[in-house]
DNA sequence: TGTTAACCGTTATAATATAACATAATATAT
DNA sequence: ATATATTATGTTATATTATAACGGTTAACA
């Protein structure tokens, strides 16, 4: 029988317990391979930014982090958010100033979101031809390209389907 | 003679007062046609923000104003600007929390910039590929695109030059 | 075991943005 | 012209996002 194709988005009932185990493990062994120290506050924020497929906030962070650490501050967050952010282990969300878990962590690659403006989960694209024309675009005006911003705003599949019913 | 390629970057010796001023005619005629209020401290934001061809920030702009405008507040600045974007006037840049003056105002276009991480300059590009590839790419994950922010940051052409030389 | 570097705790504050309510200016209806 | 409604601005306060600075602790390693 034929592998049901993934999905960019997720329903609801995915298995979700399995994003986050993966993503730890991945976290792991990356940290691992580059002798990082993946500390007990690094490694449960991000656990806590993998708790859905919504882009999180930083102060959002830190409110859920003090159910079980009364002494985080701001920096606890904002650092561990440094710490995985330079390590590829999540992406910042700019235009909404939150974090989503990157999907393919660990080494640099230019991404693009599509965040639903209804259920707000986001799926991250790393389309080559996305940032190919990207590229090609930048060289026309002369223009050399190091880094891209891509938020795509709309409705996925699921939410759709909800308005036009 | 042939036409000079119009550039999508500016050099330091261009006619920026004509910049400034087109830009701000163009503003007039749009509010006029679409009876809006183009206000004074409205008036003096876009001006403030065309004065150079680098994104501005509401505190920048909170400073100059009030060397003239002694009581202005945040909520001056964040009026005018909320007008200014949905008039579309201006642009945000959403990952530098600034703001740049629109190329193309008075309708809704998806846009893309060009900003360069050493001059801080930016071009807008308003690529139909861009947008074209954009739309496509999230078709095939059944994303009904709504609204784009594509903020790619590099060296312009004259910052490669000095870089190289 | 002493030294160094990395990480974290803590306090303070900077930077960005909005809420809420009062007053003023403008547009509209009479 | 005048009353009324609407839009814009003034003003104070506060919410939200993010970083600086300094001291103490832990982990790496010579």
């Amino acid at each position: 029988m034929a592998a049901k194709p993934a999905s960019l988005f997720h329903t609801k009932k995915h298995n979700h317990q399995a994003c986050i185990r993966s993503a730890l493990r991945k976290a792991e062994s990356i940290c691992s391979e580059n002798e990082l120290r993946f500390t007990h506050i690094r490694k449960r924020i991000l656990e806590l930014i993998w708790s859905d497929h919504e882009p999180v906030l930083a102060y959002g962070l830190l409110k859920t982090l003090r159910r079980e650490k009364e002494n985080a501050e701001p920096p606890t967050v904002y650092r561990a958010l440094e710490f995985l952010l330079e390590n590829q282990l999540i992406h910042k969300i700019e235009s909404l100033n939150s974090y989503v878990g990157c999907n393919s962590p660990g080494t640099a690659h230019p991404s693009q979101f599509l965040i639903c403006s209804q259920c707000n989960q986001v799926a991250e694209i790393d389309d080559p031809d996305v940032n190919r024309i990207i590229f090609q675009q930048g060289a026309r005006s002369g223009f050399r390209v190091e880094q891209q911003t891509v938020e795509i705003k709309g409705l996925c599949p699921t939410c759709q389907n909800h308005d036009d019913g």
